[in-house]
DNA sequence: CCAAATCGAGAGCGCCGATCTTTTTCTTGA
DNA sequence: TCAAGAAAAAGATCGGCGCTCTCGATTTGG
């Protein structure tokens, strides 16, 4: 499918990229808060109600840049989590790729993680999006499994919703997963999100700021727990 | 110190209580983002600029509500916290509590625990308004300990940074608790946070929704990870 | 009792998102 | 080639917002 455009297509294209290129740009300058569409339409050289050719609201806009913000992160997780290496290598990589893209993009990182911005939407071109990291965190767990080198400690038992739950999650992976190994990364998914969350919003700021011990420390210890070698 | 205060000055608490009575209102409703002065004043019978005489701006309306909204969730958890039981069933308590909150109160939540509405400000008030919650947790867990009954699995070494973060934490709660179990009490916070967190924002809709047996099962695994009994 | 402080009210500024109509520009098929 | 039609741009306009300033009315405390 050769995809034939036209020149008007072509045209049309470079302008929702220019104009979600100045829309990042705010974005990273001072947040979704102060985002403003006629501030865009201003810097690319439209008129104020230019920009609605391109996009049919403010909410659609943001909506764009909540994708490619999902994208972003995933990428850079799927980079550090590909490296051939020990798993605890490619978790604690991959952990790290969150970490250091959030902090280099703290208001993107609060435009998808911090709090639904209108009356929240989440399209579900976003879901996809957003699955990205938590899959390729699966990834490097499913691979020590397959590797048969997952050694979870103790195990507790699981309640059957919780497993069944588990069982879908490890069935994303390709399955093969054993459930209660699913359900860890998950806990260990949102411990990770919520201390990169807490550094940026300033909640570590009495206690463990600086985070970077703090951090290494709890990605070991969710290693630990996952059973990773 | 008796705090004389004359008629005028009874008045003018009512009125503060009464706008952010309304604030809380429309928060509640829809979110910090569409709370607006103008409404609240409309609300309260108040011309616009009325309300300037009893808060200089939005952003301090705004804050006074993360105040307000620290305490709720302290209070509840502090009381749950409060019981008297058995370790394990305190730390639960704890933490049910903070979901049944959050769950509760899901724009307060946001405006306290997601993203930082303003530039953020962070004024000194709410930091101590802050810490009650972890405070609170890390209390059940010392009195664990100061009954002997503390029994952390296989500890790994603190790094020197960590464990003097570690125990400055520990100091807080009165001392006695050791920088090992502060630190894990730290990193079962930023677990249960970003969990409810990711419940509230929809992250967990794929995949861990309905997300209460994920909710029991992380909080035991991480009272595991602490030593409780 | 009166000066000072406080208050409610109103007008106004510049910004915003969004809609509508009009004009210009470009594309394309007869 | 050129006119019809589609797409883009421009401009005016609407209601709402945060915030500031001024001006009488009211209350307070010395």
């Amino acid at each position: 499918m050769g995809e034939r455009v036209g020149a008007r297509e072509r045209i049309r294209r470079q302008m929702v990229a220019e104009i979600k290129r100045e829309a990042r740009r705010q974005l990273a300058e001072s947040g979704a808060q102060s985002l403003s569409l006629r501030a865009v339409a201003r810097e690319t050289g439209l008129v104020s109600s230019g920009v609605y050719r391109y996009f049919a609201s403010r909410d659609e806009l943001l909506t764009a840049l909540i994708i490619d913000a999902y994208g972003a992160v995933a990428e850079r997780v799927e980079e550090a989590v590909g490296a051939r290496a020990a798993p605890r290598e490619r978790w604690r990589a991959g952990c790290a790729a969150v970490r250091a893209w959030s902090r280099a993009n703290p208001h993107e990182y609060a435009l998808i993680y911090g709090s639904p911005v209108p009356g929240y939407a989440a399209p579900a071109d976003t879901v996809d999006a957003a699955a990205r990291v938590p899959l390729a965190l699966l990834s490097v767990v499913r691979a020590a499994h397959e590797a048969g080198e997952l050694r979870p400690p103790d195990v507790r038992a699981l309640p059957p919703e919780l497993a069944a739950q588990g069982r879908a999650v490890a069935e994303l992976t390709g399955g093969g997963l054993p459930e209660d190994a699913a359900v860890r990364v998950g806990i260990a998914w949102t411990q990770l999100f919520g201390m990169v969350g807490f550094e940026l919003f300033g909640h570590l700021v009495g206690s463990f700021d600086p985070a970077d011990a703090l951090f290494d420390h709890a990605v070991d210890l969710m290693a630990d727990l996952i059973g990773l070698p």
